[in-house]
DNA sequence: CTGTTTACCTGGGGGC
DNA sequence: TGCCCCCAGGTAAACA
């Protein structure tokens, strides 16, 4: 599940990589992932030199030049991976695009188990996109005045709306259980009942605990893995998303598992009381 | 308008 | 071993 620190991840490795690099080549196997259409992505491709790379949430934005200037948007959503192979390895099924560069030694592909996964050429630019989506402020770049305004006027439980990417952008829900129990909150707390303190305190746990990710190259659980494919090593320190049954580690009460928002949640029934 | 549910997909794992 | 069913969760669209 790539969240803010994984898709950071990615991210940084593509700008050491294939910034300012010449795109020589593509094939394309899976329409159903490409936006508006195959053609319109080959189109973008083609010929293109990658001016730039940027994040916003758990969105990538590409910036694409041929005599045309484009922006692709990748989403990975659930099990999408974008990464640099061996020229001539071979790809497997699950493979959606490979694309090759001028005088560089390896492809770049994107790979996609549940082709939930989007790649789509904007009509405009990231902001623009950002703004027609309502996507919130990027996580890693809000303030606490700010998002303790994005919270409070809103309705809900904490959980949920750390989850909407209209309130604040980049947090999955492996981050929003990590955040939540270093916080001492309870993910099913109504945020109505939320002192300004206890905000601030989410705000920190929030900044603390994704640099921390991104520190360890993010998580893998399942099926994330870097644009080098090298796994992240944060699933290390995880307090509460998947560790149902194992003692927490600041009081040693067992960690449960309920269901919160739709999700699946794990928290500490002792340290995150209602 | 806002909050909630469903669809999109596939692989892995549990139960029998 | 094999089959069925459930589960994983990010987002858009449908729904209440």
């Amino acid at each position: 599940m790539p969240e803010l620190p994984e898709v950071e991840t990615i991210v940084n490795g593509l700008a050491i990589s294939v910034k300012n690099k010449n795109i020589s080549k593509i094939n394309t196997y899976t329409a159903s992932i490409f936006k508006p259409n195959t053609e319109t992505l080959q189109n973008a491709l083609q010929n293109s030199q990658i001016t730039d790379i940027i994040r916003h949430g758990k969105y990538i934005f590409i910036r694409l030049k041929n005599t045309s200037e484009n922006w692709l948007m990748v989403h990975l959503r659930m099990t999408g991976q974008l990464m640099l192979t061996e020229i001539n390895s071979p790809i497997d099924k699950h493979t959606h695009i490979e694309i090759y560069f001028k005088d560089y030694d390896k492809k770049l592909i994107y790979r996609d188990i549940r082709k939930f996964g989007r790649l789509q050429i904007l009509d405009s630019t990231p902001n623009a996109y950002i703004v027609e989506h309502k996507l919130a402020p990027d996580a890693l770049d809000i303030t606490l005045k700010k998002f303790s305004e994005r919270i409070t006027k809103r309705k809900g439980i904490i959980k949920a709306l750390l989850l909407d990417q209209s309130v604040i952008a980049g947090i999955g829900n492996i981050y929003a259980d990590e955040i939540l129990i270093r916080s001492k909150i309870h993910p099913g707390q109504n945020i109505s009942n939320l002192s300004p303190k206890q905000i601030a305190v989410i705000h920190e746990k929030m900044l603390e605990v994704l640099k921390q990710a991104v520190f360890r190259g993010g998580t893998s659980f399942s099926d994330y893995v870097n644009s080098f494919g090298k796994k992240g090593s944060f699933q290390l320190e995880l307090s509460a998303y998947q560790q149902t049954g194992k003692p927490c580690k600041v009081c040693g009460n067992i960690i449960v598992k309920i269901k919160i928002a739709g999700r699946s949640t794990h928290f500490c029934p002792q340290c995150q009381q209602l």
